[in-house]
RNA sequence: GGAGAGGUGGGUGAGUGGCUUAAACCAGCAGUUUGCUAAACUGCGGUACUGGGCAACCGGUACCGGGGGUUCGAAUCCCCCCCUCUCCGCCA
């Protein structure tokens, strides 16, 4: 969420990045959210003063009765009651434009930062680098769906059967994997400096709203009624949320945890081409980074971010790209996003298996997560998150890229964490 | 699931309608003192919105779990909700 500050004091900037997006609504809404900005001011000035006065009055009242004035009090008395009529009318009408603003603010999406480019969709996202080259497969290589049948290591139609299509069953080797993985990223993240975090994985509606999965993405997140919670989507909600209501010192910073998590997508409605087998999931497991940084350095941590993800890929011997985003190609909350592409080689297609956000303050907004520096200047946070990294992808491509007639090799570096070097 | 207790500032914790501008203590920050450390003494506190000002700064309003109500006036009285803890039961 947008600072209302912001908006009315660099309208311009706000309305320029809002173009980069693409996004229609821009000029209508940023108006509107003023318009509605000044008659909140102006509403609140007015009740502030009347407020003011009913406390002088009030206060006078208890005054005259002590001094037995009790005439002049009951008039007093009539004045003050007259004025909270007034006050009544006057709350209301603040209540309601409070929540007019908050409403339009939900919709309007995050600045993009100056780096990125405009445009309209994946074709329009800049390749920033480009590593590893596009190994040659052997006559009969397959594509990760028919191998994980073939060395019976991911069962989906026995997810199918005791939950429902896109809830794969691991097995064997293709479980160890799973847990291999996921060891792996954890052990790579806190070598860096990461701190690990097991959080829930469910969590409350308020939680929901400090990271903007609610109310945009409603209709994404598994929802247990009876409890009203709700099934991650991705560590970030938990990792961030623990930071809601939080001022950090300066001691504290720069915040960086790590944490696997399962992950829940609904997924409704985006069910199409290019989503068979792993490629898309209702429940997947994720290693995710979170950092919370100060403003100057946020953009740094990114980079910083980005290149640590990508050493995973390397380590893991896959042949990758690095896209910048475009703005009509970012998750409303970013204000600047990298992704990580790895290619598969049976399906000879780049399968998106990482996404490096920097939110810079738009997240911070709406946790109210602060930093007060030791010159007791409050201001908000920036907060950052990527995958390092989501599994199923990463697996699809290992079993594509490194399938031979002999087996599918395991990557160097996973073999101490798997225990076999081949599945076959 | 049953019963009970409780939610007050960074922490502990007082506060039964106006003398509360939320006591006191602890922690924190600044200053004085000091050869250094410690101690003592003095002073200062948060957050949000907002008015004036280029700014330093000076004001206003709100905030005692949340929402509503009574009253000229509510941390305090009334109603609803949420959360936490303890005990019992059940259970991994």
């Amino acid at each position: 969420m947008l600072q209302v500050a912001v908006i009315r004091e660099q309208t311009n900037k706000v309305l320029d990045g809002l173009r980069k997006r693409n996004f229609k609504d821009a000029e209508t809404l940023v108006n509107e959210v003023m318009l509605i900005d000044q008659r909140r001011r102006d509403t609140q000035k007015q009740l502030d003063d009347l407020k003011a006065k009913s406390n002088i009055d009030s206060k006078k009242i208890g005054e005259l009765m002590k001094a037995g004035k009790a005439d002049e009090a009951t008039s007093l008395r009539a004045t003050v009651s007259a004025d909270k009529e007034n006050v009544k009318t006057l709350e209301g009408e603040l209540d309601a434009l409070e929540k007019k603003q908050q409403e339009l603010l939900y919709k309007i999406p995050n600045v993009p930062n100056e780096k990125v480019p405009a445009g309209f969709g994946a074709d329009d996202n800049l390749k920033v680098y480009e590593h590893g080259t596009v190994p040659k497969l052997h006559d009969g290589a397959l594509p990760h769906w028919d191998l994980i049948k073939k060395y019976d290591i991911i069962d989906f139609d026995l997810g199918v059967k005791i939950s429902g299509a896109g809830f794969p069953v691991y097995k064997g080797k293709g479980a160890r994997l799973q847990r291999a993985l996921i060891n792996f990223f954890l052990d790579e993240a806190v070598k860096i400096g990461y701190r690990e975090i097991q959080p829930p994985i469910v969590v409350n509606e308020t939680s929901g709203y400090g990271t903007g999965n609610l109310p945009d993405k409603e209709g994404q997140m598994y929802f247990v009624n009876e409890d009203g919670l709700y099934l991650i989507p991705t560590a970030e909600v938990p990792i961030t949320n623990l930071y809601r209501d939080v001022i950090l010192s300066d001691e504290d910073l720069p915040i960086m945890n790590a944490g696997y998590t399962p992950c829940f997508r609904r997924e409704a409605g985006s069910w199409g081409a290019h989503v068979r087998g792993l490629n898309r999931l209702h429940q997947f497991d994720k290693v995710e980074i979170v950092q919370i940084r100060k403003p100057e350095e946020s953009y740094q941590a990114l980079e910083e971010m980005c290149l640590y993800v990508q050493g995973l890929l390397e380590k893991l011997e896959l042949p990758y790209r690095k896209l910048l985003l475009c703005g009509g190609d970012m998750g409303v909350n970013s204000a600047m996003t990298y992704d990580m592409e790895v290619f598969s080689a049976a399906q000879q297609r780049w399968l998106e298996v990482s996404s490096v956000s920097n939110f810079e303050t738009f997240q911070a907004n709406r946790l109210k997560l602060r930093n007060k520096s030791k010159e007791g200047k409050t201001q908000l946070l920036h907060t950052l998150n990527g995958s390092a990294l989501a599994l199923p992808r990463i697996v699809a491509s290992i079993l594509e890229n490194n399938q031979t007639p002999d087996g599918i090799r395991i990557p160097k570096i996973l073999v101490p964490y798997t225990g076999f070097d081949m599945i076959n």
